[in-house]
DNA sequence: CAGAAAATGCAACCGAGTAACAAAAGATTC
DNA sequence: GAATCTTTTGTTACTCGGTTGCATTTTCTG
C-alpha cells in the first residue's frame, strides 16, 4: 500500500526534493527576500506554474523540511507507555530530543541549520507561515490531550500553552548558539530550561514572583 | 507636547481613519480577498501609493482597531497595584473586560463586531498578521514580568503561556456568540473559562488527568 | 508673501500567484 | 507494441499587492 513504484510517482517526489532543495540553497545565499520564485524554478528547471503545483506558496519552499514535524506533539501524546501522563510524556520526548540534537529544538549548530534559522527569524513572512503550522499542530494536540480524558477547555488551554512554551525554548536554544557556542557548551543548559519550562507547566506560574 | 493641533496633522488623522473605515466597510460588504486595495483607495479618494503611505499592509488596514491594544498585557503589568502579584492583576483585568463586553475579549455580539470576529478568523492572512501583533505583546510581556522580579527564561515562558491562552478563550468565546447565543448567555460561562485559564496558569497542569 | 518641508498623485514597475489551453509524458488496454 | 486515456507540464497572459521616481500640490515657517 505504501510502494508507489510507479515512474510518475517517483519522479514527483525528486521534482519536489529538488525544489526545495534548490530553493534553501539559493535562500541561504542571498536571503529570502532577495531571491524569486521565477529564479527558484529557473535553477530547478520547472516552469513557475508548475512550480506552484508543489508548493502552495514561497514560505513552504524553504518550510517544507520542518512541515514533517508536524503532529508530533499529539503523536507523542498518543504513542506514550500505558499509565503514562501525557505532560510526563512530551517532557520526556522533548529532553530525547534535545540529546538528539534534533533542529526542532534550536539545539543543532550546523552551519546550514543554523544559517536556516537566521533566516527564519529574520524573515517576518516564514515566521508567519510557522505559526500557521504551530496552529495546527496545537490543534491536533488539543484532541490528543482530550482523547486522554482532559476536560475539552482544558485540553485546548493546555495544548496552547505546551506549544506555545516549545517555541520558546527552541527560541531560546538557537539565541544562544547563534552568540557562538557550540551545541556541547550549552547542552546542560537546555536541559535546565526545558525542566523549568515543564515544572512551570505542571505546577504553575505561582510561587514564581508572578 | 500632545497637542498636535496642525491642520497638517488633524488631516493626516481623518485621511487614516477614513481609509480604515471605508476598508473595513467594504471587506465586510464583500469579504476581505474579494476587495481590491485599488478599490479601497479609490472609495477613500487617495491613491494607491498614498494608502500605502498610511498602512504598510492590506491587513494593516482591518486591524487598525485591533492595533491599539498592543501591549496591553504589559500595561495591566507594570500598572497593577502595589504588592499585587503580576498574574492575579492580568487575571483580574480579563475579567473587568469580559464585564466592559470588550471586544478583544471575543465577548462582543454587536452585529458589526461578531461579523468582523467572522472575517478575522476565516481570513488566513489576517490571522497570520495578527500573530505577528501578538508576538509584540509577548515579548513586552515578558519585559514587565521581568520587571515585575521573575528570572528571565521564567518570564517568558510565562508570557508566552498567558498570550497563548488569551487567545484561546477569545476564540472560545467567539465561537458561542457564532453559534447564536447572546453575550448575557454566555456571560457566565466566559468567566468560568476564564477563571479555569488562570487557575491552570498559576496552579499547573498537573492532576487534571494531564 | 516667499520659500522650505511635507504630503499627494501619477505612471511605470516588480514579484507572487493564478487561469487557459496546448503539448508532452506516463499509464492502460487490447 | 500501437492506440488511447490520464496526468503532468510549459507558455502566455493576467490580477493584485506593494514600491519607486518624479512632478505637483498643500501646509507650515519666517
Amino acid at each position: 500500500m505504501n510502494e508507489e513504484t510507479g515512474l510518475r510517482e517517483r519522479k514527483k517526489q525528486r521534482t519536489r526534493q529538488t525544489l526545495s532543495e534548490t530553493a534553501i540553497a539559493l535562500f541561504l545565499e542571498r536571503g529570502f527576500d532577495q531571491v524569486s520564485v521565477a529564479e527558484v524554478a529557473a535553477a530547478a528547471e520547472v516552469s513557475k506554474p508548475t512550480l506552484f503545483r508543489y508548493f502552495p506558496a514561497k514560505e513552504d519552499l524553504a518550510l517544507d523540511r520542518i512541515a514533517d514535524h508536524q503532529g508530533e506533539a499529539a503523536r507523542v501524546v498518543r504513542d506514550r507507555a500505558p499509565g503514562a501522563a501525557p505532560l510526563a510524556a512530551l517532557r520526556a520526548h522533548f529532553h530525547a530530543r534535545l540529546d538528539a540534537r534534533d533542529p526542532i529544538t534550536g539545539l543543532c549548530d550546523a552551519p546550514e541549520v543554523l544559517a536556516f534559522r537566521d533566516m527564519l527569524y529574520s524573515t517576518p513572512s516564514l515566521q508567519a507561515r510557522l505559526m500557521r503550522y504551530a496552529a495546527d499542530d496545537e490543534r491536533a494536540l488539543a484532541e490528543a490531550l482530550a482523547e486522554a480524558g482532559a476536560e475539552e477547555v482544558t485540553a485546548r488551554l493546555a495544548a496552547a500553552q505546551v506549544i506555545a512554551v516549545h517555541h520558546v525554548l527552541a527560541r531560546d536554544n538557537w539565541r544562544r548558539l547563534a552568540s557562538g557556542r557550540s551545541t556541547d557548551a550549552v547542552v546542560g543548559a537546555a536541559h535546565a530550561d526545558a525542566e523549568r519550562a515543564y515544572d512551570l507547566l505542571g505546577a504553575g506560574l505561582a510561587g514564581q514572583g508572578l
